[in-house]
DNA sequence: ATAAAACCTCAAGCCACTAGAGACTCAAGA
DNA sequence: TCTTGAGTCTCTAGTGGCTTGAGGTTTTAT
């Protein structure tokens, strides 16, 4: 029904250290220890710390986990602040694809315009060094 | 012919702090100085430094950017090795829009079904809790 | 009883900067 | 020439989300 610190980690896919660390940083909170002094968990930590893990995994920051968790807390509560979350989120991930898309599309044409001949005449180092160079914007 | 730090910045765009961090880390030189101790640039470290924000606008690494710099200073050279630096980076970049692209897709799902109830019954909030309802892996 | 594995705390390191404090220098106008 | 104020200097610390390591203690299995 308790276990370390250690299986914690092994049910969950989450590094001990880094599971201390969001004990530091209150996204985990502190569990019961043994005369020893040694951290003990139970299921309910293993949920929290899977639900941390999973926001992680989907590029939720500390920020908005702590967020989330605390309206998880709260089930009678409309979804509403939930539901915004996590748009505003999937909003900043569309500008990053869309960031790197761009990036990905100078970087090709650059590499595509290389005739493998001598650094001098590179086109490569040409357009890093002038950003006249560039199609787009960035 | 000569200028101080904050005309540098000016002329390419990057901040006063970053240009003294790029010299602390070596991707710029040590300029010389005024008898009262105050940094003077050229051109040529205006170019310099011009590469470097252009590299890292592209999303290339201190150190991708000093060997990129090392080669570069070695026109005679075949280029190989600047390709392979470009090439290398752009599968990175690819593997980051591939992931980003993922994770997206889950997040849309996530929200799409999401009814705006209570909390009690969210699927963000449940998606989020149990790493099962997703249709990837990440 | 002992040995090994796991655990503890604390500090520092990572990347690429950014911010701030407190002191000094430089260029332009009076 | 003097003054003013904008710009510059160094140094330290902070950011996010951890990771790594040292040096010591506890737990567990034999």
């Amino acid at each position: 029904m308790s276990f370390s610190i250690g299986e914690l980690s092994r049910r969950t896919g989450v590094k001990v250290p880094t599971i201390r660390y969001y004990e530091e940083v209150d996204l985990m909170p502190s569990p019961v220890r043994t005369e020893g002094g040694q951290r003990r968990y139970g299921s309910d930590e293993a949920s929290r710390l899977n639900f941390i893990r999973h926001s992680r995994e989907l590029g939720f920051d500390v920020d908005a986990i702590r967020e989330l968790l605390a309206l998880g807390a709260q089930p009678d509560r409309s979804c509403e602040d939930v539901d915004r979350i996590a748009r505003h989120h999937l909003s900043e991930v569309d500008l990053r694809i869309a960031r790197l898309a761009d990036l990905r599309a100078e970087l090709e044409r650059m590499i595509g315009e290389c005739d493998h001949g001598r650094v001098s005449e590179c086109r490569v180092i040409e357009t890093l060094a002038d950003h006249d160079h560039c199609v787009g914007e960035h």
